[in-house]
DNA sequence: CGACATATTGACCTTAGTCAAAGAGGGTGG
DNA sequence: CCACCCTCTTTGACTAAGGTCAATATGTCG
């Protein structure tokens, strides 16, 4: 469990062939620091000079980016084998500010023995340069999210990504995962207030599609919910329509 | 204006210390295919498997996703220096489109020659990292937009954004820049509607603060502009309040 | 000039945010 | 074990930002 390599190989297939696992790439890395954090500790801070990055070994962690007054835009979510902070390392300054959302083990490097490390070990690069590719896939998808979709829409769509991705790093088990986050929190990701976030819950819950209760979420209907995921704002009125106030199943 | 390290030094400075300017990097690569596409003309197709890297010489394009019901969200609009695709290409698979806005030139190379690249010459590694660095940092900057701020501070930071790169290029003159493109397609960058960017642009020109028109944008009041930008939703109602349908200066 | 796309404006409606307040869980000191 | 305190979750009532529809300019191009 301290060991890198250990929880780059969490994927359930054992090798990670598809390279979805950043911390394959870190595991090569010199000099890791092991660090703990708990629950909202701040992990990185916003602005500063000169960054480390991490791999994250257990627990969730958050980035995000906080407004003049105190409004708050969580950029991503980091589960086991992300890497917080990479690409501000690479430019030498903190653009964004990470907290754990659980206790948390993390792997730190400071930037400039990334950068150096990077300089001498040429098979380092690519992974690394995949890790970035991949974050910035992941950005364009909450930008779809936060400019077009619905927030019904936007909601199912990040659970079910997470679920994905949570999967890929096998903790996820069966149509469900543990997510220990708020509602707060998702929210902020979700470019939501807190109280219409808990409405949607309410009702894709008492609709049948999925509950986040408790810590944990769990897909009671996943087709349907991928169907709502990818409808926008103002797609047809079909999946979910006008007023039921405590809705029908998924009606004529 | 073929060649590619006239554009790469585009930069007021001439020397590009900043890294700024993406083109820099891809000035050392070989085997560049010089390309021109028309307005409206995609270049880079969504899903292509096996798609090009990009670096922009002349003229603006922009990255985008379509949904389902063919709403658009644009990602990223793309001025000389930029490199589209660059995430994309790394990763095998075009995970966005991405067409012409104006006429362009642009200077292509297939995906597998710049993995090839990037293995055979060390140095290259570097400034492809920074330039999907600040990728990742401006996207984050667009999540914060799209997620917490305002149609008129997100319609606001935009443009200051924009200015802010087109100086860095040189091609902003003062406080104001040439801007080629509709409103329907800013809209879809900003997430609004275009009919209710119209109106924003319309209060932000009868209050003075710019003017986006026939394809230029004119910062009236670049002070309060960058005020503006800043505010978030449900900030102080104080830079923008009420009702004046027409407007007063500052005022009381 | 006609065909088209973009820009504007008015009238009206929906989604999502705000305010206020009441539950629910979880620690903790007594 | 219990009162107290906190934070997170829920719900109701109301407001407002932003979207939709429809129609009218404007501009460009062939």
């Amino acid at each position: 469990m301290t060991d890198i390599r250990a929880s780059a190989t969490r994927s359930p297939t054992g090798d990670d062939a598809t390279g979805d696992n950043d911390l394959a790439a870190f595991a090569l890395l010199p000099a890791f620091r092991r660090r703990q954090f708990q629950p909202d500790q701040e992990v990185i801070r916003e602005g500063d000079p000169a960054p480390h990055a991490y791999a994250l070994v257990s627990g969730w962690a958050f980035s995000y980016r906080l407004l003049a007054d105190g409004t708050r835009q969580v950029l991503a979510f980091h589960i086991p084998g992300d890497m917080p902070g990479l690409a501000d390392a690479l430019l030498g300054r903190s653009s964004a500010g990470c907290k754990a959302a659980t206790p948390i083990v993390a792997n730190s490097l400071p930037a400039y023995q990334l950068r150096a490390a990077l300089t001498h070990d040429p098979g380092l690069a690519a992974p690394v340069l995949r890790a970035l590719s991949r974050e910035a896939v992941a950005a364009q998808e909450r930008m779809v999210d936060l400019g077009r979709r619905s927030a019904v829409a936007r909601t199912v769509h990040m659970l079910l990504e997470l679920g994905e991705r949570l999967q890929r790093a096998g903790m996820a088990v069966g149509n469900g995962y543990a997510c220990p986050i708020s509602q707060i929190l998702l929210a902020d990701a979700l470019g939501l207030s807190a109280i219409h976030l808990n409405r949607v819950l309410r009702r894709l819950r008492e609709d049948g599609v999925l509950r986040f209760r408790a810590g944990h979420v769990v897909f009671d209907d996943p087709a349907r919910a991928r169907r709502l995921a990818l409808s926008s704002r103002q797609d047809t009125p079909e999946p979910y329509p006008g007023r039921p106030r405590h809705s029908t199943l998924p009606g004529p």
